[in-house]
Formats: structure tokens, C-alpha cells, sequence
DNA sequence: AATAATGATAAGCAAAACTTATGAATATAA
DNA sequence: TTATATTCATAAGTTTTGCTTATCATTATT
């Protein structure tokens, strides 16, 4: 048995004739049809029915095709592995992040890595942290940029940074009186949440000492932008993670900010990924790229 | 790549050592070593770290084998699964026949069968001629019993037996005078059919010599259950297949039989499947099986 | 009856894989 | 140190395998 037979079964029972199957393998229709016939004979089975008009699988072909998939897949795994180990930092990667992070990280991120990672195939993904855990639990993803601890035992984390807190308040709010914003001083019944299921809501309900039971708002957005765009539209106050300061889109929007100066008021952000996940080298790399561009308004853990 | 490139890493990555791997592959060492040099050639991988003296594997070997075993383990898979499905006599088979077949030879087929073909899954299916025949064609059916000849010259039979017609009458019918009942003796004006599309009717209507200009009766059964059942009721005559003749079925239902006394009131039954079925082994052990339990009533072709 | 489609077969060639013989490097023993 | 043994690599030549092109046989279509 060969390797190319495998495929040559595979590709007949996928064409159901010879000769595509043949054009498809690269080969010529007798060598496909002499190697099936000689594999026929070696498993002493008969895997095709064919006359001169028409092929079909047997129930025994049936079986014997899908284990050759099977091997298939596993010898593509093979070359697979050897790609990764002749160079880790090449290849297809896809990484998910939250909407409180991939859209303040991601730009600057895919700028930086096409000089530091240039044969590196990146995919994004933004989704809830519930919903990026399970795909990384299953291998939909490779790794994803969560504000919050690992979520598995499979799974082991690259700590990035700390991210502080800051409110956002309309100009002229009684807040702008403060010189230094405390928990303690925001205007609760004023806040604006994010949506359920989103776990910088979480964290701002946490810093502020909030439970579900305070609630009194049905503001639900599902992005920071929205939250901004209320607060400019006096609705109320919000927190925002500091990478969502966007000097330009604040300045003249009739909002102002400031830090949260409670020492509690940050989030850990972590790269996540499965512990078998086996390019170690290029989570490292990547983690340094990520730690490169962060502004000054962060406070990196690495380097 | 190539299978045996497999086995040679597993060996050496068991051995540690060129020349006992090569061994135990049955190869010579520089066999063995060239093949796994140009595998790591064609990998651009070093799996094995050797110099003089010793070997070791290296960290893209011990991933890269480890998937080589598991792509050998499924091809043992391969080799299994040809090795059941090796035995023609096992495994699913789907066979049908007519009406007036089916249910006089299944029953006892499926007795016999189980101890002479213990293995084999049968699934039956009873239908008309043509549709049987369209069934066998594209490949619903692999062989159906049937009472006409092959259909298509994509179609092999194997003969199985002769089946006499016999003439079955209310008692006290004026057939029971007779020593010899003749076809010419039979009152065509009594005579009840078949529906359309069931050979025996055209069979029948054969022997009679009559054509479908002679019909004057509306009279059109689906079962020989239902003609015999109106014979019992005075409606008329008919002829059945030998085979349908069960004494305790007519012995006191007011019916009385007699062989049709022509030398040509006969039909030729036959196993008929695709030339291309590459279970020829199984269909003569079947063809077997189903004659070994042929009453006298019929002729049998085979052994 | 002619044409087209399709899988099988044949003949010849090219590539791959194997064998034996030998080389090169190094550890072991005298 | 020097000879010997061990071990993987290399070389040369042969066998096996697989491929290509050309052709056949069968069957469906026009």
C-alpha cells in the first residue's frame, strides 16, 4: 500500500469515474486505474463496482475509504508539524479578542506583526469571552486576547498588561470638579453598562460594588463607542478601559474623562491558549508584539 | 512520502539504532538510511540526531513520529477492515422478488439461510418485475428473484428451477372430471388474472394463448392469496405457481388443484443480479441455499 | 450504423527503492 | 599508540514500481 493509492481511492470515490479522478491526482487514467486494481488485490477486497459506463463505492470500499480519509488527514498532520517545527513563526494563527480590547489592539497589532511575524497568516476573531473560550477549547482559534484568568486547566496564559479604568462624563458634569475621581465619587444611578455577557461589564459593576440587584438602567450597549456617544449625549456617565481613549474621538465630542484613581480601578489582560497548543515560540513572539505598541496609559508586565 | 518511510522512523525512533531498525524492517541499513534521510529531506526536518556513535530524536521527531503511528495504526485499520470484508459471505445484502415468489421461497430462504450464511445481513424487498429490475440497475438491489429472463445486458442470472402452473377450481367444478387438465380445457371465460404489471398474469394469459383483447373480466388481484380466496368463492378459476400450492392452506377451502398437463405451462425461475457484483462467491452459495429447500413441485436446474 | 465515452490492457520508459560493497568517524582494546 | 570494532553515510548497480502513450472492448448516444 502507498500513500498516493489512499488518495487515488479517495478521489474515485469522490469523482465516481476514473478519469476525472485521474485528471484531479495528476496522473494518467491507467496508472490510477493499475494502482487501484493493484491495492484491490493486495486487500484482496473490491472497493469499486464498475462497468464501462458507471462506478460505485462497495459497502467494503465504503468503510475502507473513510479510514483512508482518516490517514489522510493524519499524514496531512505530519507535514503539518513539520511546517511548524522548520519554522514556528510561519503559518496560519487565529486569534480572537473581545470588543472591549480588538478594536484598540488589533490595528496596531497587525501593523507591528507584518514586520516582526512577516510569514505569518493571521485570522481575527471578536466575540464574547464565553463564546472565545469554547472556541479555543475546541480549536477554532489558537489564541485569544481575554481580559480575564484562564478559564481551563488546558489552558496556560502569556500575562500582557494592566489596564486601568477611566470615566467618561459630559463636559460641565459635577464630576469635572474632582481632581482625582475615586469609585466612591461616581454617580451609580448615572452609570451606563454594556450588555450582559460582556465581561467589562462585569468589571465595572465590580469596581463600582454593584450587583445585578442595583440595576435600574435598560442601557444595554454592545460597544464602548455606544457607550461614549450616550455619555456625550448626557444619558449618563461611563467607565471605559483606558485603550478606548482615543484622544481625537474624545476631544471636542463634549466629553470629558479621567483616570479612576482607585488602586483596584484595572483589568489583567492575558493571552490565552490551549497548553498543547505546540508553538510556544511564536505565543512569545507574539505577546512581545503585542506588548510593543501599547500606550503609555497601560501598564505592561512583559519586557 | 510512503508508508514503509513510517514503519522505518517508528523502528528507528524503537531502536535507536540504524542497523537493528533496518533489521527488524527486513531492510538493509543503507536502505533504511537513505529513505529516512530524504524523508527528513522532504519534511526539512531532522527527526533523528545521530553521529557516530549514537541516536536520539529529536523534539520535531518525537511530534512527527508520534502522528506516523498514528497514521500507521489507522492503515492496520485498513488491512482489518479488508480482512472482514474479505469474506463474500458476510455483510449486508439486499435481494428482491415478485409477489408470486417472495413469499412461497423467502421464508424458508431466510431458515436456511441463518445457518448456511450465518454472517450475512439480508434485508428483502418485494416489488413488480420492472421495478425490481430498475432497482437492480442502479444499484438499490444487489440480485432479485425473478421469474423472466435478464432484463438488461448489464445483468447475469443464475437458473434456478422450473416452476409448473397449476389450475385451481371451486369444488364440484367441471375441471374435476378430468384426469389431465389441458390448457385447452381450461374455461378462459373464468379464468381470473393478476393485475398489470405482474409477470405471472402475462405468464398465465400466455399459456391460455390469450391476449389482452380477450379480457372481459375486471377481475385484478394483487396476491395469489386473493385469486385462490375467489376461486374458494365461486368467481372462477385460476393457475398459480407450483410454489403457492401449500396443502394446508387448500386442503378444506373449497378449492381442488390439478397440475397444468402442458409441457410448456411452466416458468423458468431466476437469480438475476449486475455483471459487475463482485460477490460472485456469494450469490452461487445463495443460489444454493435457496434450491436446497424446493418442494417436488418444481424442477430444480441446479446441483 | 457511426460516434463518443469510459474503463482495461499493453508496451516501453523513468523513477524509486533496494542490494552489496565500501568509506569515514569514533570508541574500545591490546 | 595502534589495531579493531562499531556505526552511519555513500557509491554503484540492479530490481521493482509506477508512469505515459497508444490501443482495445464495451456500451450509450446520435
Amino acid at each position: 500500500m502507498n500513500i498516493r493509492d489512499l488518495e487515488y481511492i479517495k478521489s474515485v470515490s469522490k469523482h465516481l469515474h476514473f478519469g476525472d479522478a485521474a485528471l484531479a491526482c495528476h496522473v494518467s487514467q491507467p496508472a490510477l486505474s493499475s494502482q487501484i486494481k493493484k491495492l484491490e488485490t493486495e486487500l484482496g477486497v473490491i472497493l469499486f463496482e464498475r462497468d464501462n459506463r458507471s462506478v460505485s463505492v462497495t459497502d467494503a470500499g465504503k468503510d475502507i475509504i473513510a479510514l483512508a480519509e482518516d490517514a489522510l488527514s493524519v499524514i496531512g498532520n505530519i507535514y503539518a508539524a513539520a511546517e511548524t517545527a522548520r519554522d514556528p513563526l510561519s503559518g496560519e494563527f487565529r486569534i480572537g479578542s473581545i470588543p472591549t480590547i480588538a478594536p484598540y489592539l488589533f490595528p496596531g497589532f497587525v501593523t507591528r506583526s507584518r514586520a516582526a511575524l512577516p510569514s505569518l497568516k493571521l485570522q481575527f476573531r471578536e466575540d464574547i469571552t464565553d463564546r472565545l473560550n469554547e472556541a479555543l477549547l475546541n480549536g477554532e482559534l489558537d489564541a485569544a486576547i481575554l481580559a480575564t484568568p484562564p478559564d481551563s486547566p488546558k489552558f496556560n496564559v502569556i500575562e500582557l498588561y494592566d489596564e486601568p479604568f477611566w470615566v467618561i462624563f459630559p463636559e460641565n458634569h459635577d464630576l469635572q470638579s474632582f481632581k482625582r475621581v475615586r469609585t466612591k465619587d461616581l454617580p451609580t444611578d448615572e452609570l451606563l453598562l454594556l450588555a450582559e455577557g460582556h465581561c467589562f461589564r462585569d468589571q465595572a459593576m465590580d469596581v463600582c460594588r454593584l450587583d445585578s440587584s442595583n440595576e435600574t438602567y435598560t442601557v444595554r450597549a454592545t460597544s464602548l463607542e455606544t457607550l461614549i456617544n450616550m455619555v456625550a449625549a448626557r444619558q449618563g456617565v461611563t467607565l471605559v478601559p483606558a485603550m478606548a481613549l482615543d484622544p481625537r474621538r474624545i476631544s471636542g465630542s463634549g466629553v470629558d474623562t479621567q483616570k479612576l484613581n482607585d488602586k483596584s480601578a484595572y483589568r489583567r489582560i492575558y493571552l490565552t491558549y490551549r497548553k498543547s497548543f505546540p508553538r510556544e515560540a511564536l505565543l512569545q513572539k507574539m505577546a512581545d508584539v503585542f506588548c510593543e505598541g501599547l500606550p503609555d496609559t497601560v501598564k505592561r508586565i512583559r519586557g
